[in-house]
DNA sequence: AAGTTGACCCTCC
DNA sequence: AGGAGGGCCAACT
């Protein structure tokens, strides 16, 4: 049987790209939903990890992860915090305060 | 080889 | 509301 925890760094980073890359458009998920989510429970750290080795590198929709209170990553003064802000208007999510309501715009695969 | 550092998080104060 | 403290683990010094 096949264990997650069993496979190399790359392979958990690869697991990584694919649960962030289906995060439908207009929702956010948390760093440590996306690592439960692919069976790394508590491996929070290796998300964010896996999306910075990936910058400007690989088409996923990095913006739509943020931490689990809501907040984002990044600070407002970053251009990283403004990117990400802004493609998250793009997509309707109301950021207020470089935060996000998870109540309302947190993907929850269980609803579908 | 040991210490430090992260796009983090949780449980307490 | 905000800090301390511990957990997490791969990639750096």
């Amino acid at each position: 049987m096949y264990h997650i925890e069993d496979a190399t760094p790359l392979q958990k980073y690869q697991a990584i790209h694919g649960m962030v890359y289906r995060i439908p458009q207009g929702c956010v998920a948390s760093y440590s939903q996306i690592a439960d989510m692919v069976g790394l429970p508590g491996r929070a750290r290796m998300v964010g990890k896996a999306l910075g080795a990936s910058f400007n590198r690989e088409k996923i929709p990095w913006w739509r992860v943020v931490r689990a209170d809501g907040r984002i990553a990044f600070g407002a003064d970053t251009e990283h915090g403004q990117l990400q802000q802004s493609r998250l208007l793009q997509e309707g999510i109301v950021v207020k305060n470089m935060r996000i309501s998870m109540k309302y715009f947190q993907w929850c695969p269980e609803d579908l």
